[in-house]
DNA sequence: GGAAATGGCTGACGGAATTC
DNA sequence: GAATTCCGTCAGCCATTTCC
């Protein structure tokens, strides 16, 4: 396999002799998640990377309902000693966030989490869109630099607006506003885990893995682009129990086989030293690891 | 009644087809 | 050949329908 963006199988390894796991959560804002949101542990090995354990927020959790998820997320991020990698938007593009709150990005999440304190994603999309028209750009849904290099979405958009919310408001705003964990780049802290952003698809185009179309159970195709993904993963050094395997593949959602992906993306942050990946980067929007 | 399946929503993007 | 237009595809979520 030739080498795609910055690591050779055994760079996971390298990644993070010596430190702690890494969990890839494949993030959800739907209105019950449980089966949704799904959270993967791995630690480094010698060769690579060993996934530890994959599982629903309700297998984790045992609770359904958003709030009770999001409570509980929260915790057991807190608890944790190591980085864990959330798949959605970090933050906004910068245009879009009123001057007062552009100091830092701790003060985006506290404008972020009073503005759109009692929205649903639907408001605040429409709020975002309206921001976007009174500007001087000419698209509505707008981008930030993070987001044109790894070919994600608007973190308003229809598709991601419900994850951003949820993931900015509820999860990401208290836990960093209460000093509770570190966010790289953009709010690295000694104190709690490390936070950082996410993007599978971008990791499996990173790898030379299929990206897309490998979601659903309809077609058999989808399936075997599943079995293909979790063989390039094991190509690229990343070990894992057959069951597991097996799952990943079974999970028509491909929302287990995200959540092991962002591991690996979280690997080659960690590799990196959590240096952006792109120049074009924004430390008020954020900063996607492939 | 509850679980599972299906359709529709919206905008961006890429590739194909068409026009000049 | 270049520019423009058209069309299909994709994403996550919710509401509705279907099935057991």
């Amino acid at each position: 396999m030739s080498s795609a963006g910055c690591c050779e199988p055994n760079h996971l390894a390298r990644a993070a002799r010596g430190t702690d796991v890494y969990y890839g959560i494949d993030f959800s804002g739907a209105a019950r998640p449980a089966t949704d949101i799904w959270i993967a542990s791995a630690r480094p090995t010698d060769d690579g990377l060993r996934i530890e354990r994959c599982a629903s927020a309700g297998e984790r959790f045992g609770v359904t309902d958003r709030a009770a998820v999001l409570t509980a997320l929260r915790t057991w991020l807190v608890e944790r000693d190591g980085v864990a990698g959330l798949d959605f938007s970090f933050g906004l593009p910068r245009v879009l966030v009123p001057r007062d709150a552009r100091g830092s990005w701790s003060s985006f999440l506290r404008w972020f989490a009073a503005a759109f304190a009692d929205s649903d994603g639907k408001a605040m999309q429409t709020d975002l869109k309206e921001r976007a028209r009174a500007s001087d750009t000419d698209d509505v849904e707008l981008k930030r630099e993070t987001d044109g290099p790894t070919g994600a979405s608007s973190p308003y958009s229809f598709i991601t607006r419900y994850q951003t919310l949820h993931g900015v408001r509820d999860v990401l705003a208290p836990l960093v506003l209460g000093e509770r964990v570190g966010v790289e780049p953009m709010a690295p802290s000694e104190i709690g885990p490390t936070l950082c952003e996410i993007y599978p698809a971008a990791t499996l185009r990173a790898l030379g893995l299929p990206d897309e179309r490998y979601k659903g159970g309809t077609h058999e195709n989808e399936r075997a682009r599943r079995e293909e993904i979790v063989a390039g993963l094991r190509a690229w050094g990343v070990t894992m129990d057959d069951g597991l395997a097996d799952r990943l593949i079974a999970e028509t959602g491909g929302d287990a086989l995200d959540s092991v992906v962002g591991t690996v993306a979280v690997a080659r942050a960690v590799a990196n030293g959590f240096q952006p990946e792109s120049a074009r980067y924004d430390p008020l929007e954020g900063c996607i690891y492939a």
